[in-house]
DNA sequence: GTCGATATTTTGGCATGCCAAAATGATCCG
DNA sequence: CGGATCATTTTGGCATGCCAAAATATCGAC
C-alpha cells in the first residue's frame, strides 16, 4: 500500500470507504432471500414496525428497502398502501417469463460475440455436469445449478444493464421456478435443452443460441403452468 | 353511486382512498421529468437538503424517491454514497439500447397476437401522420410522436411487466435519444422504418415485426453514437 | 510556494416522534 | 340477532434531530 500519514492509516483500517452499502440495500437483500425461500409467505402482510424490530433496525431503512423490493415487484402495496409479499398469479408469471426469455435470448446472442472461450467451455462443462449428476442431485442443488447456468450466460454477454434486468426478472420468478423444478417431471428435457444451448454458444452461433434459449424458457413456462395446475407431489 | 351513510359519504369526499400515492412516488416522477429535460444536469451532484427544501418537502420522502430513481438508473451514487444525476457513457447507452431493442421486439411479437385491430390501425395511422408532418414538426413534438409510437406498440402487447420494463429502459435512454433526434439527419430513415413496423404489425406477422423493431432500434443506436461523436449542430 | 496534517463544515444515514387514515372492536338501534 | 355507527387501536407517511464520515478550509513546516 502507498505511504500514508499515521492518522490516515489508522482511520483507513477502521472505516473502509470503498464499496460502502446502506442498511436499506443490505436489508433489501435479506428480505429478498426470505421471500424467495418463503420464510416470508407470498401474500403475507408486512408490518413495518414488527419487521423492523425483528431485524433490529428502525423503520426508515426498512421502508427504503421495501421501496427497492417494490420496484423488483417482490413486495406490493394494497390500495391503502399496506405492504405485503407479492403473490403473482399464473398469468403474471407467464408474462414475466416471456420477458425473461427475451432477455436471455439477447444474452445468448451477445455472449456469442463477447464471451471468452474459457467462459463458453465452462458453460458447456456445467451443462454436462448437470446432466451427469441429474439423478443424484437434491432438488435445491439441481435448481441452483440450473440458475447458475443461466446467470453464467448473461454474465458472459458482458452487458451490465442486461445483467441487472435479468437478475430482477429472475428474482421475480425464482419461487415459481423452484417449485416447478422440484417436480422432476421434465428434468430430462431441461438437461437436453441446456446441452443444446451450450452447443450453440460454443459454436458462437448467435441465432441458434437465441432460439435455443427461447424454447428453453418456453419449456420453463410450461412447467410453471403445470405445477400451478397440479400442485401436490413432491 | 351506491347508498352510504352520511358520515361515510362525507369522509369519502374529503379523503379518496383509491389510488393514493406517496409523496416519494410523486417526487420521483417530478425528478424524472427534471432529469429528462435536463433541468437537472447529467452528472450534477444532488444535495438532499437543498433539493428537499427546493421541493418543499423533508428529506425522508426525497430519499425514498432517490432510491426509486437509483433503481431506474437515473440517479447514481458515488463510492461515498453521494447522489448525483446519472450520466451514462456511450457504451452504457448502447448496452441499454440493445436491451430496449429486445424488449420492443418481444412487444412487437406479442402485439401481433394480442392487439386489437383498432390498436394496430391507430399505430399505422400514427406512423403515417408522422411521415406527413415530418418536415413541419418541431424537434420535441416529433420526438414525442416517436416515443408515443413505440410505447403504443408495447401497450398493445398487453403485458404489464414488459410495459414497466420498457418504460424503465426508455427513461434511461430518453435524453440520449432526444439529443440524437434533434439532429434531423436520419429522419427519413426513421420514418420509413416506422412504416415497415406498422405494416408488419398490421399483417400480424410476429417475426417480421420483431425483425423490423430490432433493426429500427439498431438505427437508433447508430444515431445516438453519431450524436455523441459529433455533438454540435442543432 | 507546495505539500501534508489538522480543524471546521457539510453531507448522508439512521432513529425517533407525531399525525392522519385505515383497520378493528365495542355499542346501540332495528 | 344483524347491521350500521361510533370509539379505539394500529399502521404507514412524513418531519425532525443527531451522529459519523466525507469534503473543505485552515494552518504550519519545509
Amino acid at each position: 500500500m502507498t505511504d500514508r500519514s499515521p492518522l490516515a492509516e489508522s482511520l483507513a483500517e477502521l472505516g473502509p470507504i470503498e464499496g460502502r452499502r446502506t442498511l436499506a440495500a443490505e436489508i433489501a437483500d435479506r428480505l429478498r432471500d426470505l421471500i424467495l425461500l418463503e420464510r416470508l409467505a407470498p401474500g403475507a402482510p408486512i408490518r413495518e414496525r414488527d419487521l423492523a424490530e425483528a431485524l433490529g433496525i428502525s423503520r426508515t431503512p426498512l421502508r427504503e428497502a421495501l421501496r427497492i423490493l417494490e420496484m423488483d415487484e417482490l413486495v406490493t402495496y394494497s390500495a391503502t398502501r399496506r405492504p405485503m409479499v407479492a403473490d403473482p398469479d399464473v398469468t403474471t408469471l407467464a408474462q414475466n417469463l416471456r420477458v425473461l426469455g427475451a432477455l436471455e435470448a439477447l444474452a445468448g446472442e451477445e455472449a456469442c460475440a463477447q464471451a471468452t472461450d474459457a467462459e463458453l467451455a465452462a458453460l458447456a462443462a456445467a451443462a454436462r455436469e448437470m446432466a451427469e449428476r441429474s439423478d443424484s442431485d437434491e432438488p435445491l442443488a439441481f435448481f441452483r445449478r440450473d440458475m447458475a447456468f443461466h446467470s453464467g450466460i448473461v454474465e458472459a454477454a458482458r452487458n451490465p444493464p442486461l445483467l441487472r434486468a435479468h437478475a430482477q426478472f429472475n428474482a421475480r420468478l425464482w419461487r415459481a421456478r423452484f417449485i416447478s423444478s422440484r417436480r422432476r417431471l421434465k428434468r430430462a428435457r431441461t438437461l437436453e435443452e441446456h446441452l443444446d444451448i451450450a452447443a450453440a454458444l460454443s459454436a458462437r452461433d448467435a441465432a441458434a443460441s437465441a432460439a435455443a434459449l427461447r424454447t428453453h424458457l418456453g419449456t420453463a413456462a410450461d412447467n410453471v403452468a403445470a405445477a400451478r395446475h397440479d400442485p401436490g407431489e413432491d
